[in-house]
DNA sequence: CGGAATTATAGTCAATACCTATAGATTCGA
DNA sequence: TCGAATCTATAGGTATTGACTATAATTCCG
């Protein structure tokens, strides 16, 4: 059973004869009488009663009609819709975010993008950098809200901010009173660290390695919200991004950029390169953007 | 757009690669690539993302896919419908009843009619014969309840029952103690006669030519209620099929019957012979026979 | 880098949808 | 009742196209 065949059944039924319908379809009448005779023989029953002048429609066409009419309906909706629902962000997005993003810029994005699509479904995954990339290989996601360098050849990134590392130390050490610091004045500072397994935990380390700065390690932990429980706790100081300044409520601790070599990390959009991206993907970018631009412009600095 | 190309989509998207779904089309990997390149040609949108290892649904394929699903599933029923609907009686069946039986018997013939096929659709005609005979023709209505003889070669006629003709006399007349007459009995009594555009009419008329019987006619109406009306006020005799006189209440007037020569009528399902009668063409058939019987079964006879 | 796996391309073949011409059947008017 | 008109079915030829084989190009993995 094909389409254009149920699209000539369908002809006859309305026009009410094989030449009338052959003419309406632009094929020849033999053409469209084997068709609705392969037809016939394919459902094993015959569609039509042949009188001389006209035709009418056997039990079996009486039923067949509203169903071919229907299908024939959705096909040719089909190019439309497949248009169209991409248009109106009808579908599915598949986000990852690293966890040292994902709570500060998840709650705002989300209300940003569902606003925008309320149609859309969403899934959040969040995942380190190594898993998500594996995930986005496998095109298990759409789309990962990364931090940079992110450095494997299936893989597209798109840059969407530069956020400002900055110091955070508790009220009870004596930055106190200090606009910005120096790199050198984290020298033998006791350290509140994120793992390594972070890619922000790396950069961090990296940060201090380029600039010869050795602060002395106090305790290690895998989550910025414990790292910041422990400075205020008068643990240590720690490099905190903004938005993680910026988005929760203040406690017993100051921030502090550092003037000389400011560090910063670079928030990107990551991809399978192979794979388009859907409107629906490109608009979360977007949305990303505005919350990260929205989240950055505010002022956390201890006056 | 065929449906083999939704198929051959579809078992892409399941199977995960090209060539698996072609194992499970029975095609070769080559035929079905083509076809889904064609397919996205068609709709103007790639459908997959083909990335080495695996292929993945673009945002059109992920619109498409459910569409697809949804037609073939539809397709795939249609055989088993087409036949299914037909024994379960699902569909529409419209008949054609001439006025001097249709409200005899409609009532009970609904009523069972509708209990053994509660999903079926009826619609009712009542018109003469002549107007019958010509939406049969013309495929407007799948059957008539008519009376004998139809003569055209495009209708074939199926027996129902054999009906006796009554003679209806007022209480006020001489017929009063009789259970039944002679032809002759009949002769120069005021008679009321149903117009002769009913079939019944005519055949009233040929059965006094044929016996030689001259009612004389004082009264010609067009209902058999009329005729009965009128008999009862005492304006005269007239002849009514026995299921007028069983199925109504009975009023200031006797049925006799005929004893010499029990004129009849024959009632029988006209159908065009070209067309395949369908099965709920046969039940209603069976049904009207069933009420028949159950009608003129029963006893009006003065006694 | 070589081997396995996967999709795309090229060229050929065969099925089939389509066309022209015509036959068979029915209806309608003279 | 006969012929013209109308309509569907059949026959035979053509051309489109779906499918096949073989192969190239690419990716993935050891």
């Amino acid at each position: 059973m094909e389409i254009h065949q149920l699209q000539y059944f369908i002809a006859v039924a309305e026009t009410g004869g094989f030449g009338r319908a052959a003419k309406r379809c632009n094929v020849t009448q033999p053409s469209l009488s084997q068709q609705i005779i392969k037809l016939e023989g394919e459902l094993g029953e015959k569609l039509f009663d042949r009188l001389g002048r006209s035709i009418a429609l056997t039990e079996a066409g009486h039923v067949l009609l509203p169903k071919a009419k229907r299908i024939l309906t959705e096909v040719q909706g089909i190019r439309h819709d497949v248009h169209n629902d991409i248009e109106e962000g009808i579908g599915h997005l598949a986000i990852g975010v690293i966890p040292t993003i994902a709570p500060f810029i998840l709650p705002e994005t989300l209300i940003r993008f569902k606003s925008r699509f309320p149609n859309a479904t969403l899934s959040i995954t969040e995942a380190l950098t190594d898993d998500l990339i594996e995930k986005l290989v496998g095109a298990e996601i759409d789309m990962g809200i990364v931090s940079l360098p992110i450095n494997h050849k299936l893989i597209t990134t798109e840059t969407l901010a530069a956020e400002p590392l900055l110091v955070i130390a508790p009220d009870t050490m004596n930055f106190k009173g200090m606009t910005s610091l120096a790199v050198s004045d984290l020298n033998g500072m006791p350290f509140i660290a994120l793992d390594e397994i972070n890619c922000l935990g790396e950069q961090v380390e990296a940060f201090c390695y380029k600039h010869t700065v050795s602060p002395e390690i106090v305790c290690r932990t895998s989550q910025l919200s414990t790292v910041k429980r422990c400075v205020e706790s008068g643990l240590g100081i720690s490099l905190i991004p903004k938005m993680c300044a910026v988005t929760e409520p203040k406690g017993k601790y100051g921030y502090f950029s550092i003037a000389d070599h400011a560090p910063k990390r670079t928030i990107a959009a990551a991809s399978h390169s192979g794979r388009m991206q859907s409107t629906l993907s490109k608009a979360f970018i977007e949305s990303v953007r505005g919350v990260c631009a929205h989240i950055l412009d505010q002022t956390v600095i201890t006056p």
